[in-house]
DNA sequence: GTTGGCAGTCATCGGGTCGGAGTGCCAGTC
DNA sequence: GACTGGCACTCCGACCCGATGACTGCCAAC
């Protein structure tokens, strides 16, 4: 049974440990901050917390080091969140002011969260959602492969590339074009979809082949709402904190290039308090990502809503990272047209 | 003065030290490799290396490692260079024929090459060149801000955020679509760029700022042939090979990052024998990349040509990852498009 | 030019010692 | 019942030491 000054210990071993990185002993702590009691006591609280699992010792007789469940408790307990400096203000809205083009906007979002956590950041692409069909281009790309290139309304292109097997007109292809703009024009993503299923019907027989590889890539483009990219940075900054993973960081590293891996964890996060989804450690099992901790947020388009976060070692600021996480995802949000 | 053995001698320290990263000896030189001589031999060829400055020994009396100078004289001196596996051929051509579109393609190389060599590999996204204007479209993105976006034959899709700095009409941003398109649309990029001039003068004085400003952005995306973004992978490698640092590899994987070095970098490099440019830890100075080489070749679109290539530390097999690159990067020219 | 031999150098490794930090427990106190 | 002071015990990490072995550099001889 863990006492009301138990969680105040584990809440100090918690942040004493995530800023030295050393074991935490009960001497340590009644220096450090005064609990009016003596390290006897402490060290009671400690026994029960080690009971309940929330903090262990890498050998006997070192200090305390939490673990991944007494990190998911300290993350419950976190009741008020300190605000950013104005200094941290700034930097987002000067570095975020100057962006060109959507590409542009996520890549220095990536970076500033990054730089703002000391973790490594993730953002995946805005989905294109209930948009609108904007503009329908296709283009000759040597003589059998076309490219096709769906514009919605909200800014976001998606290109594709169709080998067409054999050689075609441009004409053809000119046509085709024209009359996919006229088909398809101003419709909604989901009505664009129903409205391909007859599109090829109007075409001579000799064209059919053709129309029909383009549609098809069409069809995909419309509904690859979930196409899902990433981007993503500050991989330097794992290997700062190298000395947290056990081995080494290279699996941590091919697990985070290797993006399927993180869409997946991604998409099976459930916001929490403060509207941050935050995984510790274990918690996600079989990613083989055991010493790292994920924490998502979601930042909101016209079109839809994506999730930002970031991911580093389970031994990280999470109220800072939550704070960073948050003010990012309202100012990336707003940039983008929503109001959050 | 070196010998003609001297250089053989070069070549197998090289070679035994980039496979197992130990000082090679001279006795062991003698054993895996029957030079015919003795090992003390061996050794006279050894002092004259050093005394040349293409191999130093890390303490007194151990094995010689090679030089930055040493590794150039290893590669100046490749004559022949092994093709690839069919194993590996096969790699690329099941690897990169799936790709869907021009980011995917590029996604889809990058990793390729990062796997190929076990390095970083790092790719110039295609430039515009000399290529037509297709179409340009404008968006409206919330009340005063909207997105051009530019599309150009070869299949490369600009984007450009631009704020208006007051509420604007959809209905003259479509005035200034439709014109954009009749008065650019089939034009050279050159040429886009002169019809540029004289647009604004069209228009009523009251829509005037409107499109000065989207000129201006407008002019930038015809012209920002250069605006040179960067994909890349394997930095997990970097990884692997951490013991080839000094230090740690922090500063690298920031310099890594920090994408406007290697853009510069990149940019100082002259291609060397078999087509593919050579930077050997000191000769590119000032980057903050000492221990690592960069090699880099390129490949072609129809809009023109761009960079390709690997960055890792000195220790690395160069003639194996120069035939990757060339490989690699011969299979991209002819997926884009253009027959190499 | 090449060779065998030999002294000298230096990193590495295992083992042994020592100090210190920190715990667990217990008897005593409020 | 909660808290405290004290004490024995454990174990990590740093340090030192000597033995080992891999190399080199040099020299005299072929």
């Amino acid at each position: 049974m863990v006492s009301e000054r138990g969680l105040e210990v584990l809440r100090v071993i918690v942040e004493d440990y995530v800023a030295t990185r050393e074991p935490v002993g009960s001497k340590a702590i009644v220096e450090r901050h005064g609990f009016g009691v003596s390290s006897a006591t402490i060290r009671n609280d400690m026994a029960a917390l080690e009971e309940d699992g929330l903090i262990a010792a890498p050998h006997t007789s070192s200090g305390r080091i939490p673990t991944d469940k007494g990190y998911r408790a300290f993350v419950d307990q976190i009741s008020s969140l300190r605000p950013l400096t104005s200094a941290q203000r700034h930097a987002i809205e000067s570095f975020l002011g100057q962006a060109v083009d959507l590409d542009d906007v996520l890549a220095r979002t990536v970076r500033l969260l990054s730089q703002l956590t000391s973790q490594v950041a993730v953002i995946e692409y805005p989905t294109l959602g209930v948009q609108r069909v904007r503009h329908v281009e296709i283009l000759p790309l040597g003589a059998t492969r076309a490219m096709t290139v769906l514009i919605a309304d909200g800014g976001r292109v998606e290109q594709r590339i169709v080998d067409l097997g054999e050689p075609v007109e441009p004409a053809d292809l000119e046509e085709v074009r024209a009359r996919a703009n006229a088909a398809l024009g101003g419709l909604s993503l989901d009505e664009a979809l129903v409205a391909l299923d007859d599109f090829a019907d109007e075409f001579s027989p000799s064209q059919r082949p053709l129309v029909t590889a383009l549609v098809e890539q069409l069809r995909e483009q419309v509904s690859a709402d979930r196409q899902a990219r990433l981007v993503m940075a500050g991989t330097a900054n794992l290997a700062r904190t190298e000395p947290d993973f056990p081995g080494s960081i290279t699996p941590v590293l091919e697990a985070i290039e290797e993006q399927v891996t993180l869409l997946r964890l991604f998409s099976e996060l459930e916001a929490e308090q403060h509207g941050i989804a935050v995984s510790i450690g274990h918690e996600h099992d079989g990613f083989g990502l055991d010493d790292t901790s994920v924490l998502a947020g979601r930042y909101g388009t016209p079109g839809g809503r994506s999730r930002l976060g970031v991911i580093g070692p389970t031994r990280m600021d999470y109220p800072g990272n939550i704070v960073a996480i948050r003010a990012v995802a309202r100012y990336l949000s707003r940039l983008l047209g929503e109001q959050e």
